[in-house]
RNA sequence: GUAGCCAUAGCUCAGUUGGUUAGAGCAUCAGAUUGUGAUUCUGAGGGUCGUGGGUUCGAGCCCCAUUGGUUACCCCA
């Protein structure tokens, strides 16, 4: 039997971590109520033919799929080998596979969206906090199982959800004290008109790849890149004008508007981000034409939350509006927009830049010293009645070295020891003692409880 | 999918041009101290050097393969 382990890119989440990230968890959750967003759950896989094709080619690849049971069955053996070869051809088959761990939460939640939009009031606000999964090679803050946070609007085509989710994302991050963060928005229609001014609306996709890796890989590259996708010198030149925009929010919009107001899809996009940013003055949205995001269901306003540029983190939440997710299930005309948080990133993040609080690892507040048997079986009884207060406590399991209680008290990170042994028992009072402060006080057993919820 | 780096005690790591019985710190356990810990002192346990093969009189060290981890590309949270 080799060693235990656990699937690359997974992880196990000790006590301490667990707190941390349901700190996380609660912060996102709590503002989410806050702006009236009800909570769904959706199975952890789906349907392949629910999740395939909704991502683009790369996303595709990326699909955990789950591998039918029964296909050692040796009535099936023919066809199975036969679905097998499809396989090898690069094709799907429900043969083999038929169901998949789902990949994001907004794909399933169009889902839901189109098996349930008659009962649903409309425009429907949900939230979801559930793992994704990805095959994708692990490194830096890509995990192959990890939670997304997932807010979204459908049946709505009004701007007023755009300005609230920028508010969300805003307070969020706020609350967690991560004030450096950078919230960027863009619209697509601004990056199709580009594309149309190109002459090319069908080289959009390679434009935005391109344009997308700016900060990333500087002017000149991307230049290279827009060449090898094909594009004449004319247009590279045109983009290349596109992303020499720069200077404060006011500037760009001024800037693209001269650029590309001349066209009806550019002049809409324009005015979606100068509404959107116009509303929100009180966060610090940043105007960014380069934004482009992979999903490509995306067609109105993107959003794209990066971490403070000291972290090097990237994206640590994104999102947008999708004008007609749900036509892809066969019901048409569902507006709808959304965010995500990427809460393994954002744990990190905090992490490395020592932003979480100090007392989220204090659950147990007393260890009962256990001082003998019979002793043990009367602190038991005692220490019952401080936990029917509400008192979270414990009490030692084996009458051991009382140097050793305190280790294990100390190592539990448990603020508080109390010692009854035989004098206590007599004298119906114990010591408490603060094991930071070595501080000690003798309390009734009558006034234990509430000394404890003091404390 | 492509490429680089790494793998020695529970953890972090030393380990010389290939040379006898592979080390340290931390952690663990026991004792100094049987009702008051964190400092100190003493002692103990703990290893198939990731795995398999090869070169050599001799391999933790060199070569090949393999597995796992990690970082980058692609893409993404």
């Amino acid at each position: 039997m080799s060693k235990p382990s656990i699937p690359q890119g997974t992880r196990d989440f000790s006590a301490d971590v667990v707190r941390k990230r349901n700190y996380i968890f609660s912060t996102i959750k709590n503002v989410f109520e806050l702006y009236s967003f009800e909570p769904l759950e959706t199975p952890a896989f789906e349907n392949l033919e629910t999740l395939m094709g909704k991502y683009g080619e790369e996303g595709d690849k990326l699909i955990f799929k789950i591998l039918n049971n029964g296909l050692d069955n040796p009535d099936k053996e023919k066809q199975v080998r036969e679905d097998f070869e499809k396989i090898l051809q690069g094709k799907n088959t429900k043969g083999i596979t038929e169901r998949a761990l789902k990949y994001d939460l907004t794909i399933p939640f169009a889902r839901y969206v189109a098996m349930n939009h008659n009962k649903l009031t409309m425009p429907f606000r949900r939230y979801q906090i559930q793992p994704v999964w990805r095959a994708d090679r692990p490194q830096k803050g890509r995990y192959r199982e990890f939670t997304q946070c997932d807010a979204d609007v459908v049946g709505s085509v009004s701007l007023l959800n755009e300005v609230e989710l920028a508010n969300i994302y805003h307070e969020v991050f706020m609350e967690l004290g991560m004030k450096n963060y950078e919230l960027r928005i863009n619209s697509r229609k601004i990056l199709t008109a580009l594309a149309e001014l190109c002459g090319g609306a069908d080289k959009m996709i390679d434009i935005t790849i391109a344009i997308d890796k700016l900060d990333k890989i500087g002017l000149e590259k991307v230049k290279e890149e827009l060449q090898q996708r094909g594009l004449n010198e004319e247009q590279v030149n045109i983009i290349e004008n596109y992303l020499n925009i720069t200077g404060s929010n006011e500037q760009k919009l001024s800037a693209i508007k001269s650029l590309i107001g001349s066209l009806e899809t550019g002049r809409q996009g324009v005015e979606e981000v100068e509404f959107v940013f116009a509303q929100t003055k009180n966060t610090s949205l940043i105007i960014d034409f380069t934004l482009a995001r992979g999903l490509n269901y995306y067609t109105g306003i993107i959003f794209e939350a990066k971490a403070p540029q000291e972290v090097k983190m990237g994206s640590i939440g994104g999102g947008g509006r999708y004008d007609d997710l749900t036509g892809l299930f066969g019901v048409p005309n569902i507006p709808g927009v959304g965010i995500s948080f990427g809460v393994d990133r954002i744990y990190d993040v905090l992490e490395e830049l020592n932003l979480f609080p100090g007392n989220l690892q204090v659950s147990t507040k007393a260890l009962f010293f256990n001082m003998g048997d019979a002793e043990s079986r009367f602190a038991f009884g005692i220490m019952q009645q401080v936990r029917s207060k509400g008192i979270a406590c414990e009490l030692y399991h084996e009458a051991a070295k009382i140097g050793k209680q305190f280790t294990y008290a100390e190592k539990k990170n448990i603020p508080f020891a109390v010692i009854i042994g035989s004098k206590e028992m007599e004298e119906k009072s114990c010591p408490v003692k603060n094991l930071s402060s070595s501080v000690q006080e003798m309390v009734t057993f009558e006034r234990l409880a509430d000394y404890l919820k003091n404390l």
